[in-house]
Formats: C-alpha cells, structure tokens, sequence
DNA sequence: AGGGAGACCCTAACACTGCTAGGGATTCCC
DNA sequence: GGGAATCCCTAGCAGTGTTAGGGTCTCCCT
C-alpha cells in the first residue's frame, strides 16, 4: 500500500507519471487555491478533500504528509517565476529582473509563502530556478564559489524580503494589519523612540517597497561583483 | 475576567507590570526554553502548561492566544541582541556588526526564528532595536526616507538569511537536513542541472555562511550609502 | 470585622486537527 | 479466472487550541 514516488526522502521528487484519477499536481493546484481563498489559518487537509471531492484520508494515498504536500505546494509557486532567456541584457540586469520576478510571484501567494521560511525550495522547479540562477553567474565569469554564494544571497534575500512585506501588510489576509500598524506606531511615544517616530510614515508607505526591494538586490550583487577583483 | 493588558490588538505591548505568581515574562521564557529542547513541532500550549506546573487553560488567563504568546516569546529572543554604544566605529561597520550579532542571536533559537517571518517585531525589544537602527542611520546623515529603508532593509535580510540558513540544516532538529541535501545534490543529474551541481559542494558547505552573510549586508549597506550622493 | 472585588487556577468539554488501520470496489495483466 | 495494483472509503485514535464556568485565596474598603 501507499506508492508516493521513490524520491530521496523528506525532498519532493522530479519523475511525473501518468495519473488516472486525480494526481498530485492536481492536489498541490487545489492546495494552492484553497490557500490562496482562505488563508493560511484555514487550511486543512479535510477541507481541501473537500474541494477535491473525495475524504481527507484518501489524500494520504497520494502524499506522504501534509508536509510533503507543502512542498509541492511551493514548487508550483516557485514554477510560476519565468526564467528569463540569453537576451542582451547584462548578469546583473537579468538576475535583478529575475528577483523582481521571483518576488512578485511570492506576493502573488501570500499565504504560501509564509510556508517557504524552514523549507528547501527544491522541488523540480527550484532546482530549475537555482541551475539557472548559478549558470548566469558562471556564464558572466564568477567562479564555483562565488557562483554559489550569489545563488543563496539571492534566493535567500528574495525569500525573506517577500515573507516580511508579507508580515506587514501584504496580501488579503493581512491587509488590516498594515492600518494597525500604521496606527500603532503613530501612538508611539516619541520622547521613548524618537527616531522611530520620526521616520514612521516612510516603515509604511506602501509604494516604493519595490525600488526598496531592488536597492538591496542590487547592492548585494554588486558588491558580489567587486569581491571577485580580489 | 481576563485581563491581558490594554495594548494595540495584535501586537504585543509594551507596559509592565508587578505581577504576583506567574507573569508573562515567565510564560514566554519556559515557552522559549520548551521550543530550544523539544523543537518546532512538538511544542503545544498544554506541555508548556506542564512545564510550567500549571494546567493549560490557566495559560490563557495570562495570554490571549497561542499567536500573543509567540509574540512575546519574539521579543525575548529580538531583546537578546546587545545594541552596541556609539564607540568609534563608523555606522556602516556598526550596523555590520549588529547585523552579525542579530543573525546569531536568532541563530541560537532556530525554532523561534521560524516563528518570526510572517510576524512583525514590534515588541518593546523591537522598538527598542528599530530605534536604534534607524537612529544610527540618521545620526550618519541620512534622511528620514533612506533611514527608513535602510532598517527595514536590515531587518528583512538578516530575518529572511537566519531564517533560510535555517531550512539549510542549522539548529539540533533540522541538523540531519543538511546531510539529506549534501546526498540529494549529489545524485542530481549532471546533464539536467549542470551548473548546480557543479556548485553543489559550495551550497553545502558549512563555514563561510558567515562569510555570506556579510558579505550581502555590506552590499545592501553601501549600496544605501550610494543612493544619498543623487 | 465583614463584604466584595479581583487575581489566579481548576475541571469539563467542544470542535477541530493530522493521520492510520483496514476494507471494499474497479481495472488490468498473466 | 486469479491475482495484483489502484484508488477511494468508513471508523477511529491521539492530540490540538480554546471557552465556559466554578472554585479559592488575598487584599482593600467601609
């Protein structure tokens, strides 16, 4: 009993089959919806059974554990970020699109993400995503090292970046949070944080979290860039 | 009944009091210690409560929600990282450092940080550091709109790093996780992701994280400091 | 001194969760 | 025709966060 592909264990694998029925991307796509329509507090495996038509336990027959089913879950996010081509644009140009991409496709799922912080993003396409992501560095000359740490650098700036605009306000779950937040920190004695204070509006204006966003991407890869003069 | 402060709902506040036999403060800190020895996954508010020699709706007279008590558990952790004194180092080799000392504090409770994306750090230790971040920006020259971003780009990135660094097989419980990567990279196929696995040894690799991580944050600071000459 | 208010913890229970055991159909191959 | 494999089911376990409501103890006020 039990199938679940013969994957390395605990990392979700890369062989598709052909299902009769109903197959596992189609469980991590109505996943992916319920999240996305209910958020993350309400998801459970019982009801996406629901929305699948079947009974929580049959789910189990294609997933391991409602874990295993997150990280399908997030490879198809991740899959939704288009890898650029060769086109004549420079490695620091690509690879910042490729970040403003990436990280409008995590706003686009709020609630999915907030699972990606503690998980490994390598599912079939994350590991497409980070081959890509090394093979531009090395095509512009970085070394495997360097190549390396551009790579984490990036998915991890991404990542995090995302998951705390998320934490502010992002997203329909959260939108109240941002007013709270606003308020909240309006209320904030200024003799005890001054400077806080002082620079509230600028912690919650809502636009120009992209420019932000891209400010730090491009400074993490140009000083990437300096350190291989060295 | 129920008393649980008159604060901002949702976000933790910031008035203490004298309390009796049990306080907060002990709550979050026996809830701390329960997620550094048991892990992520196996706390719960009725073994804190057994930790605690209570049973566990009494937690509840002190505490809103499992989520408030998280908060507050944050703040602990954000309030263990020291703010050095204005000595005279310039404020980019401050916040480098404070940068540093924040990644290992978060760190040193691996299942707390996991808790932290998707929450905002506005506890009183989180003021208390969004003060002083933000103050050493101004004091340096910067405008309130560049202080601004340049806190929240601190924040984001070394959360989204420790946090990712994390997934990566840091901390007791994910320590196997690493391992599992190393094997998984390594019987990747070769002709599917050739630029990955060429540079498989460097993602695993587990000094020089450190490394990384300063490495980013030096960019994303300089960069800042690029910005103010426009 | 007596009464009341509040602090602090309890028992009982609700609605829900992820997940397993084990059993029926249906389909396909030998 | 027999057997294996596929795919879903019912029943149920052990555990979760949380609420309702009731006790007891302490302290303050009159």
């Amino acid at each position: 009993m039990a199938r679940q592909e013969p994957d390395i264990p605990g990392l979700p694998g890369g062989i598709e089959e052909a299902e009769p029925r109903l197959d596992r991307a189609q469980i991590a796509q109505a996943a992916l919806d319920l999240l996305d329509e209910q958020g993350f507090d309400a998801f459970s495996m019982r009801k996406l059974a629901v929305a699948l038509g079947i009974k929580s336990p049959s789910l189990y027959w294609h997933v391991r554990s409602k874990d295993e089913l997150f990280d399908l879950l997030i490879d198809v996010v991740v899959g939704k970020c288009p890898l650029p081509d060769d086109d004549g644009r420079s490695w620091e140009e690509r690879l910042v699109g490729l970040g403003l991409e990436l990280r409008q496709v995590l706003l686009a799922h709020p609630a999915a993400t907030r699972l990606l912080p503690g998980r490994v993003p390598f599912g079939p396409n994350g590991l497409r995503l980070a081959d890509h992501i090394i093979g531009v560095l090395r095509q512009a000359g970085f070394d495997n090292r360097l190549s390396g740490y551009g790579y984490l650098l990036l998915l991890f700036y991404v990542v995090g970046f995302a998951g705390q605009e998320i934490a502010f306000g992002k997203g329909p779950e959260n939108h109240a949070r941002l007013g709270q937040i606003t308020g909240f920190l309006r209320d904030l004695p200024a003799d005890r944080y001054p400077h806080l204070t002082a620079v509230a509006d600028e912690l919650t204006a809502r636009p120009g979290l992209t420019h932000r966003f891209e400010l730090g991407l491009v400074g993490i890869l140009g000083e990437l860039d300096r350190r291989r003069r060295e």
